[in-house]
DNA sequence: GTCTATAAGAGGATAGAC
DNA sequence: GTCTATCCTCTTATAGAC
């Protein structure tokens, strides 16, 4: 499986943005971590390392932007499954040593007063996660305001309680939000999928289409 | 109102870090925010840009430990308290053109995975939190259990719709937050306090206790 | 498209005069 | 306890050979 030189400079940038956030990490590190000599960088990213962290959260919240949706899909009780998303968020968290799970949260918090363009693609991604998780709830039956707002609450509580489990070093805060989230929907029935498969492609693009767009436009 | 400068220093770094984080902070930077040239910065802090961090952390932990209960302490449904507690942060936020309130969540992202001295600060400001939240609502008469769970959840919430709420420039996510969180504790009475005025006193000395006590011991 | 060498400046930290 | 000058390293980014 041979990656080009750009997807594994991205595939480290991402990596180590997820554990440092933004700021922290060098081009050095990157440089290091991909095995890719500095001039390809700035080869293949004419941006630096704005243009990397750009494409790197793109790439991630696409990723990332299926989870919930995967990890719905097998339930057909919204409360249920809601508090499967925190519990399984929970097991993976305490499997990999409490290390963050995705770059986009951290690195957004650092970016949201500092750097625009950052900003921009990080709310591309989160608008991305939003719109796709509503869209799929409707899929699933949930009447629209409230698909909406599940996935908003949802999204919300995850990268909230992210923070807390890491700095603590504990899965309770996951494991709460779960708790404590799910008891207003249980009882509210989710369709059946007309396929027996989760056919992730259908709510895929939406990241992307906004901020690759504009990280294409910006060469020097 | 003459603040000393070891105050100052203090005061600059976590206005700095409550926008940036911690890595995008350079010293030079707190010079220039705080007045103080670099010799006073480690003549009152030996221990460097961390210790200032620490000091920071610490002193933003105990102000917006109280953030919580003053702004419950005039209800007495928890319902309508948890709600209330999000339209007023979403408010705040909005006021203040989405700049982020506190500087403890977005630092404790970053340095979660890579610097452990401040990491056990966060965690100790986070726990002062949900010590001091829980305990606040059992004098309220909710059942402990039933405290720790709605302080972990009503942390964990808020810390996650700060950073969607600050990215996306929008109060959604708050809002929404509170929308759903609120009603399954709507009819959960929260019982008068003794006295008409709230006693912000109470309950401030945790996150102090343990992180600030570990800073002092601190002198290179 | 790969890679090295290097520029130009910012980073944290220190010494020591006052 | 204040302040300046300075050290040394690391930072992002570029030039240009291959």
């Amino acid at each position: 499986m041979a990656r080009s030189t750009r997807e594994t400079i991205l595939t480290a940038a991402a990596e180590l943005m997820r554990h440092k956030g933004y700021a922290a990490v060098g081009m050095k590190d990157v440089v290091k971590a991909s095995g890719a000599p500095i001039g390809s960088l700035y080869h293949h990213f004419p941006g630096g390392k704005v243009q990397i962290a750009r494409e790197a959260l793109v790439n991630a919240g696409i990723a990332y932007g299926m989870l919930i949706p995967t990890l719905v899909d097998p339930h057909d009780d919204l409360g249920e499954a809601i508090e499967a998303v925190f519990t399984q968020a929970a097991d993976d968290m305490a499997a990999t040593g409490f290390a963050n799970m995705c770059p986009v949260a951290s690195v957004a918090a650092e970016v949201a007063d500092t750097i625009e363009e950052l900003r921009t693609t990080t709310a591309a991604v989160f608008d991305g996660w939003l719109d796709g998780g509503t869209a799929y709830f409707v899929e699933r039956d949930v009447p629209h305001a409230a698909a909406r707002d599940v996935t908003v609450a949802l999204v919300g509580a995850l990268e909230g309680a992210f923070v807390l489990a890491r700095t603590l070093r504990s899965t309770e805060p996951l494991l709460v939000a779960g708790r404590v989230l799910a008891p207003a929907y249980r009882g509210q029935r989710l369709r059946d999928r007309g396929s027996g498969q989760p056919r992730p492609e259908d709510r895929t693009s939406s990241p992307f289409d906004s901020a690759e767009r504009s990280s294409k436009s910006r060469a020097r």
